[in-house]
DNA sequence: TATGGTTGTCTATATCAATAGACATTTAAA
DNA sequence: TTTAAATGTCTATTGATATAGACAACCATA
């Protein structure tokens, strides 16, 4: 079933590392759901048509990450899933979308500027451009594992020192709560798919040709107001996007 | 500015092929469209922090696929610049759509099948589910590159014949004249990105962790009544797509 | 407690990937 | 015609990748 030759040579692409790419995406799925660990390293050098050593380096890569865990004697366990589930809907928060996904999220502010509006971001927020907004980069974390990098805008005006209120609290809710700001809703979202470039690779901890999904946001108030917009790019298999109506 | 250290070490992928893909990336992006040629081996050499002979490594691969051509002396031109743009319309066809990006277009059969209409395929035809549809394998090139394969299915009862006209004229929109339909309108697109899986990289001739970009359209006559509905799989390094509504 | 199945470790070998340096060849421009 | 700049070719060396085989250590269970 799972067939035979499902790596290619002389790519520049390890085979270890393509074995590994399929059979952490082979865990999203839950393909190996029932018994709830993977395949024997020797049924598995089989179905790759490579040697079990080849195999090893790849498991041994996966529990690098902290997605296997091999026991001598029984078997490679799997410890993680993966693929965190986000909904998108009116009520889109992110931290709270997690729910009982992960133990613990974290939210580090990586920077935290006062700037001009550019057109985009005025338009998205309902500014004149070169109007004062604050500008956010955020790294988001689950068990320690980074899942998304931020960038998200505020209007200056009505939202000064949410920066602060972000690195104390680690969640933008709580920061709008502090700052007077209860409730909110999400107006829009925009998703996109791209390789990740240089700078993603580094901040999320992926490998070169790594995919982000990417999604760009619009918050409002109660009355419609624009109060955030932000553009995310989350480590594409570590996530998924559903959208519900 | 291209800065340093672009490359990572040690994660499986080979530095020539992870400075293939930059470059590859940067020429169509633009990046060079000035010199129209690629900065000497040397330079880049030192930009990315590796050999020359590493450069040339990555330089060999994209001659190979025909996107720059070396010449001594001189320096490396640019041939290609990848990445043919499918504006997403009311109108959209595939082969008008190119227009004078590529000298020549063609769409090879794959397959041609009658099968009962699953679930959702009954329902984006608007018909009974079990009905009897015609599916269509097809793979399209741009200049004998691959470009993208779909697959395409039609209601049985009104298109008999499809894959053979097909087959003849290359093209869905004279197959659909030759049966009597002489026009069309694009009802719904829908577009998500996934890693290509084995027989993607296959048929479209991609490296492993390769993109795609993922169309799901629906076609529907003068009338509103549905006549084909498709899943394209596009190379997402040779392609983009622009939503104008 | 004996056995089969599994992961862990070791040695050995061949090929690919990357670096390093030297020099030839070709082109364009001074 | 000379020179600088660029690609092409060659040799040599090191480390990563992949294969191959053998055996040890461990676990669950019959």
């Amino acid at each position: 079933m799972a067939g035979l030759k499902q790596v290619q040579r002389q790519t520049g692409v390890a085979l270890w590392r393509q074995i590994a790419d399929r059979i952490r995406e082979a865990i999203s799925t839950g393909t190996y759901d029932e018994a709830g660990m993977v395949p024997p390293e020797t049924i598995l050098a089989q179905q790759f048509g490579v040697n079990r050593h080849t195999v090893r380096s790849a498991l041994a890569a996966l529990a690098q990450e902290g997605i296997v865990r091999a026991v001598q004697g029984r078997g490679t366990l799997i410890e993680r899933k993966e693929r965190l589930n986000f909904p998108i809907t009116k009520r889109t928060r992110f931290t709270a979308g997690i729910g009982d996904q992960a133990r613990e999220m974290r939210g580090l502010l990586l920077d935290d500027v006062t700037e001009e509006a550019s057109a985009e971001i005025a338009r998205w927020l309902g500014l004149k451009q070169g109007a004062q907004v604050i500008r956010l980069e955020t790294l988001r974390q689950a068990d320690k594992r980074p899942v998304s990098k931020a960038t998200s805008w505020f209007p200056a005006a009505r939202f000064a020192g949410i920066g602060e209120a972000y690195r104390k609290h680690e969640s933008i809710t709580k920061a709008f709560a502090d700052l007077g700001l209860p409730d909110y809703v999400r107006a829009t979202t925009e998703v996109t798919a791209a390789h990740a470039n240089t700078s993603d690779l580094a901040d999320l901890e992926l490998t070169p040709g790594a995919i982000l999904l990417i999604a760009k946001a619009m918050n409002t108030d109660l009355d419609g107001v624009p109060v955030q917009y932000s553009i995310s790019r989350f480590a594409a298999d570590r996530v998924q996007f559903t959208i519900e109506n």
